[in-house]
DNA sequence: AACCCGTGGAC
DNA sequence: TGTCCAAGGGT
């Protein structure tokens, strides 16, 4: 490395910084570097709320649900003493839904201790849902302390500024060596988030905005005239198949037969319609036979679901049924909007009743 | 370390 | 239509 390099990094996020002050988002969970200067701090609560929200999820996805929690959960306490099956009805949709149970978890620990968070990385990094970034990310936006935020946006923004040959995650070592180098003493929060930003609105994956880049002086990757290669990543396994059948029975008053997944594991704690079994690669014909009991079952077409390893089809059963089996229960058309239904069991339910899932109670 | 875990938008 | 991938964590 070059000798005048050693002012290099501080430079950057000073320029960074510029930047986010005349370029900053505006977010529903984020305090403005004006009000920082006033004084004002953020709430620890919302920025841990959004944080978990974030993971893997973008910012628009983000907005109604972490507007519908705070409106009725305002501080983690209240958070803590919600029921478990209305924080996974609030947050279906949203995926990765032991994110849901974990918020739950770490909420109840928070409350215990009077409903504050611990103000360190080290302290954060012990509660259920909060790994690396997240302990990184609460520790600087809200406690101001100088951690070292890494997500993918940090990754993509560093692998490019030092043009890093190196294949992701291997990279994550070098990556991080370089910013902590670069976190400033002061507004570490500014600077990593200000980091997130340009990554979200110039340093894109793709097509990356550098002639509005305030760092286009001292980027490697555009003075080699190559940053959309950046990050380099290794490539992805193919998804496989799976084939399975969802089964939707309707009572006379229009009501659907649902029934609880177990806690742990594929949308693990939510709420769907009676299914075979989708482990098992099945080459032919799905059949009632799997049906959680024997009725006139009707064919009713078929969806298709991605999820994050696999890709999932369904072939839809219908049938009317008046009945009680075990560990099942019924949901009014007027409840079934506000079941914790992931989307794929809404996809499966629509494909049996159009528009069951759609219409709030009272509509 | 490698695998599991959702969803929707952009191109 | 397919592919990528987003403020990752748990195991």
């Amino acid at each position: 490395m070059a000798p005048q390099d050693k002012s290099r990094k501080p430079a950057i996020a000073a320029r960074l910084l510029e930047w986010y002050d005349a370029h900053h988002r505006e977010l529903p969970w984020r305090t403005a570097p004006a009000a920082l200067a006033r004084g004002e701090r953020p709430d620890p609560y919302r920025v841990w709320l959004s944080e978990i929200m974030l993971q893997q999820t973008t910012v628009e996805a983000v907005r109604s649900y972490f507007s519908a929690f705070v409106a009725r959960w305002p501080t983690v306490s209240a958070l803590a003493a919600a029921a478990n099956d209305d924080i996974m009805k609030a947050w279906a949709g949203l995926g990765y839904y032991s994110r849901a149970r974990n918020l739950k978890a770490c909420a109840d620990l928070v409350a215990a201790q009077g409903g504050v968070f611990p103000d360190t990385e080290e302290g954060l990094r012990t509660l259920p849902g909060i790994g690396p970034y997240t302990a990184a990310a609460i520790a600087s936006i809200a406690f101001d302390r100088p951690a070292a935020v890494m997500d993918g946006n940090v990754e993509r923004v560093i692998s490019r500024l030092f043009r890093i040959e190196t294949p992701l995650p291997q990279a994550k070592t070098q990556i991080r060596a370089l910013v902590e180098q670069m976190v400033p003493a002061t507004r570490p929060g500014d600077f990593a988030q200000a980091t997130m930003d340009l990554g979200a609105t110039i340093c894109t994956p793709r097509r990356p905005k550098c002639m509005l880049c305030p760092l286009r002086e001292d980027c490697d990757a555009l003075a080699a005239g190559d940053p959309e290669l950046y990050p380099v990543k290794l490539a992805k396994p193919e998804k496989p198949l799976r084939r399975g059948a969802a089964f939707v029975a309707v009572r006379a008053d229009g009501a659907v037969l649902l029934r609880k997944r177990p806690e742990k594991g594929l949308l693990g704690g939510m709420t769907e319609v009676p299914t075979s079994g989708w482990t098992a690669r099945l080459d032919g014909e799905t059949s009632p036979d799997a049906a959680p009991f024997p009725s006139q079952w009707e064919r009713a077409g078929q969806i298709a679901h991605v999820f994050t390893h696999f890709t999932l089809e369904l072939d839809i059963y219908r049938t009317r049924f008046d009945g009680n089996p075990a560990d099942h229960f019924w949901s009014r058309p007027d409840e079934l909007h506000g079941e914790a239904l992931p989307t794929v069991m809404k996809k499966a339910i629509e494909a049996a009743i159009p528009g069951a899932t759609k219409h709030k109670a009272g509509r």
